[in-house]
DNA sequence: CCGTTGACACGAG
DNA sequence: TCTCGTGCCAACG
């Protein structure tokens, strides 16, 4: 049971990632900039890890889940999709995800991680530098 | 209760 | 370009 504190920064972050729009990606820092809180990239992760998937049967026992939360528009601050164990199976489904609402994905060739182009699909509202590329 | 892990990010070398 | 080290903090065993 998580406490209220914690609790809040779970909603916090899923109603962030909602705010992404459609076919566009942003990163873990950035919903984490967002918040206020501009180093806890990783607990951002960590919210997402633990996002519930929709379950049919039971449509409303979560507030947030895979089927309200786009949980597949957040990726690194280099557009890649960390394959996070599983031999990699989220992370192909975060890519077919983006694929279905036309974002661009290109597949980890061998070892490397699977890409999104920031340049062209991502979602910097406000400040963020774009530095990762010349934009 | 405490050490380890990890859907991250960034600065030094 | 790369590794590597560090900050961060909830979850897990």
């Amino acid at each position: 049971m998580p406490s209220d504190e914690a609790a809040e920064w779970y909603t916090s972050v899923y109603d962030a990632v909602q705010q992404i729009p459609y076919g566009k990606c942003t990163s873990y820092g950035h919903i984490a900039i967002l918040l206020g809180y501009p180093k806890r990239a990783r607990q951002v992760g960590v919210c997402l890890k633990y996002l519930p998937s929709f379950d049919e049967s039971q449509p409303n026992d979560h507030e947030y889940h895979s089927g309200n939360v786009p949980w597949q528009r957040v990726v690194n601050a280099k557009g890649g999709i960390s394959p996070r164990g599983e031999s990699g199976l989220g992370a192909r489904r975060q890519a077919d995800r983006l694929r279905a609402e036309g974002v661009e994905v290109d597949e980890g060739r061998g070892t490397e991680e699977a890409m999104v182009d920031l340049s062209r699909y991502g979602w910097f509202p406000d400040e963020l530098p774009m530095d990762y590329m010349g934009g």
